[in-house]
DNA sequence: GATGCGATCTGTAGCCACTACAGAAGCAAG
DNA sequence: CTTGCTTCTGTAGTGGCTACAGATCGCATC
């Protein structure tokens, strides 16, 4: 069994089971250049350090926040100048936080016209069909 | 003035107002095949029929309604052969509504994580971020 | 008929955030 | 030394458009 706490450093299969991220996603983020260049083997393979591997679970982690790449790439530019305040921080979460309320509105809409275009349907064995007629409606 | 009911047809710039699609986009719908290839002027550009404005209205309709392309095609599929039932229609649109209910609790749970950050955070002027300790917390 | 100008044409490349290969090479255990 | 998993680079594809460039069409006006 291995153990990567050591010097030698995590090769990027280790990155990927420690952090979700996908190997490809993980090279990826090297070439948009939110991960910096890693370290190499002698033969060429990358190894990875801890602070890295810290990085790289800020990423995640704002991923699944709905943060874009954008937005990580502004937080971590201030992480990476240790510039910020925490002022500028929260701005930038609350404007995202209000982009996900708009989705949210905009879902709720649909499923509402969704439900009532299905509820008209009587799901009969007929070839005629409200929701269908509902979606060829003249605009 | 224009009149374009008469038999000379729709050009593609009417097309895209009455339907409000873009005509980039109408182009595009013609080259993944869910519209068909219109008439053409003897000089060459599209020349559209009431039918296929019909047709278009129905995908920028479904589109609206969150339908993937795949999903048109599919309806569009049923519309072409005549031989949809009520049944199939309404498992489509179900389909539909449940994916997008998924997404609404995701999103949901997302705000949820986001506000609960951002209370923490103070706000101030202060180089010091709870928002961004959540964020690089271990995984 | 000439001219001017907006609408339309084709073809290609870009967007976001990945994902999916192919074909070669590295690396660790037995 | 072989086996077999992991990693390498580079490129192309995904969805659903959007954005050009550079050429041509079509219609109104003079």
């Amino acid at each position: 069994m291995s153990n990567f706490t050591n010097a030698r450093g995590y090769p990027i299969g280790e990155m990927s089971k420690r952090t979700g991220v996908n190997i490809e996603t993980i090279r990826y983020y090297e070439r948009i250049k939110i991960m910096p260049k890693p370290d190499r083997t002698a033969g060429g393979n990358r190894q990875y350090n801890h602070d890295q591997l810290k990085r790289l679970s800020f990423i995640k982690t704002s991923r699944e926040l709905g943060f874009t790449i954008d937005e990580i790439r502004a937080l971590l530019k201030m992480v990476d100048r240790q510039d910020f305040t925490c002022g500028e921080v929260h701005g930038l979460t609350i404007g995202h936080l209000d982009s996900v309320r708009e989705k949210i509105k905009g879902l709720r809409k649909l499923e509402k016209a969704l439900v009532e275009m299905a509820a008209e349907c009587s799901q009969g064995d007929v070839p005629d069909c409200p929701i269908l007629e509902t979606l060829f409606e003249a605009r």
